[in-house]
DNA sequence: TACATAAATTTGTAAGATAAAATAGCTCGT
DNA sequence: ACGAGCTATTTTATCTTACAAATTTATGTA
C-alpha cells in the first residue's frame, strides 16, 4: 500500500505526527515546539524538521519564527493526497466519511468508465477483465475479492487515459476497504458482479453512456446499502 | 494564490525545483545530488534537503542512500496538489493538460452542483450569486471578471458540503485562467453569463438534475469552443 | 499614556561530523 | 573462469552545535 520508502526515523515520524494530527490529539494543546518534538518522540532536530515538512507539504501544518507549528484547519490539507487518505482511513471509522469518499467516488468513476468506453484499447480492457475474473475466482477468500474488486477500478481509472483520475487510487482504495468490510458481513461480496460485469460490457462495446450508468449504479447501491444498515456515527 | 508561507530559503527552493521537475529540467541528466543541488543553487544542505523532502512528500521525488535523489514518473506525482497544478499552470500552456483539467471538472462540478442543489443554506446560495453578479459587474475588467468567474465555481464546491470537492479549487482556479485567457479574444467573456445563471437559479430551486445538467453545459461549451479554435499543440 | 527599545521565544539557516545503505570492485580459493 | 565473501566508495540519513531572523512580550522613558 504505502509506497516503498524506507522506514527510516524521519518517515516514521512522519506517519506517528500524520495520524496524531488526522485524529486530533494536538487540537487541545497545540502543535509542539521542535524542543518539545525531540524530546516527545525521542528524535533530533533534523528528524523533526524534515517531518513536519513534509506535513506542511502536504497541508496539515504551517510554522513561522516565534509562533510555532500549528496544526492546519482541515480545509487547508490535501485531502486527496494518498498518505492523508489513508491516515483518515486509519482514525475511527465514520458514516460521514465514508458518505464523502462515495460522492467523490460517484463524481469521478462513472466519468472515467465513460471515457474508458472511448478510449480503452485491448490492454487496458484485459486489465478490467482480470480484475472481474479475479472477483469471480476469490468468492471465499475475503481479501483475494478485495484486491481484485480494486483492480477493476483502478483499471479503470487507467483506461480513461486521463492522469489525474488515477489520483483517486488511494481514496478508492480505502473507500472499498471500508466498504467490503461491512458488506461482507450483510450480503456478502457476490452481489456485486453482475453490476461490475455490466461495466466491464458497456466499455468493450464502446458504450460510454452504458458505462456511466452502470458504475454509477454500483456507487449508489453500495452507498444505499451501507446507509440502510449502519447507523450513523458521530465523528 | 500561493499560500501565504513566507519566502523563506527552502520555500523559493522548493519553487524553483518543483517549476524545473514538472518542465522536465531533470529529465536527460537526472536529479543532483545533495552536494550539487547545494552548489547549483547557492543552497545550504538543510535547505537542500527540506526543500526535497516536500517534493518526496508531493510524490515528485524520491532519494535513498548510495542511489541518490531520482525524479518520479508523473503517475506518481500528487497531480492534485495544490502547488503541482500551479507548476504544471505556469509551464508552457498546452491544449492536453487543459482538456485533461476539463474532465476532472466535468467529473466533480456537476455532482458539487447538484449537491449544492440539495444542501445549500442562504449563506452559500448569496456566495454563488456574488459570483455571477461579479461576472456581470465586471465586464471591461478581464481580471475581476475572472475572479468573479472563479468565486462562483469555488461557492459552488463548498456549497456542495463535500471538503474533497473543494481540493479541486487550484485545479479550477488554473483551468479558467487558462480558458479566461483564450475565450477573451475569441467571443468575450459574457457569453456564458446566462449558462451560469441557470446553474444558480437550479441550486435555488433545490433542482440537482437541473444543476448538474446547466453545469455540465458550461463545462461542455467551454470546451468545445476551446477545441474548435486551438490546434493541438504537442507538450 | 505613548512610543521606542530591549529581551525572549521559536523557527530558519549553516556547517561539520558520523552512521547507514547500497553499489561496485576486488581477493581468493576452487 | 567462477562465485563467495570482504573492502572501498558513493550518497543519503542522522546528530550536534552555533548563529540568524522574525515576531511577540516586556521594559523603560519622556
Amino acid at each position: 500500500m504505502r509506497t516503498q520508502r524506507g522506514a527510516s526515523l524521519t518517515y516514521g515520524l512522519l506517519e506517528t505526527l500524520g495520524q496524531s494530527i488526522v485524529i486530533g490529539d494536538f487540537d487541545k494543546n497545540g502543535f509542539p515546539t521542535e524542543a518539545e518534538l525531540c524530546i516527545r518522540f525521542g528524535a533530533s532536530r533534523t528528524v523533526a524538521r524534515e517531518a513536519v515538512k513534509m506535513l506542511t507539504a502536504k497541508g496539515l501544518l504551517s510554522a513561522r519564527p516565534r509562533q510555532g507549528t500549528k496544526v492546519e484547519p482541515i480545509a487547508h490539507w490535501n485531502l486527496l493526497d494518498p498518505d492523508v487518505t489513508r491516515w483518515l482511513m486509519e482514525r475511527q471509522y465514520s458514516n460521514k466519511i465514508y458518505r464523502e469518499f462515495t460522492e467523490v467516488r460517484l463524481a469521478i468513476e462513472p466519468v472515467a468508465a465513460a471515457l474508458a468506453a472511448q478510449r480503452a484499447n485491448k490492454a487496458e480492457i484485459r486489465a478490467i477483465r482480470d480484475g472481474l475474473n479475479g472477483m469471480r475466482n476469490e468468492l471465499h477468500d475475503h481479501d483475494a475479492a478485495l484486491a481484485a474488486d480494486i483492480d477493476f477500478h483502478v483499471a479503470i481509472l487507467k483506461a480513461s487515459g486521463n492522469p489525474f483520475f488515477l489520483q483517486l487510487r488511494a481514496l478508492i482504495n480505502t473507500a472499498l476497504r471500508i466498504s467490503i468490510g461491512l458488506t461482507n458481513k450483510i450480503a456478502g461480496h457476490t452481489a456485486s458482479i453482475p453490476a461490475h460485469e455490466a461495466v466491464l460490457v458497456a466499455i468493450e462495446n464502446g458504450d460510454a453512456v452504458g458505462a456511466e450508468k452502470a458504475m454509477r449504479a454500483i456507487l449508489l447501491e453500495s452507498l444505499e446499502l451501507l446507509a440502510s444498515f449502519q447507523p450513523e456515527t458521530a465523528h
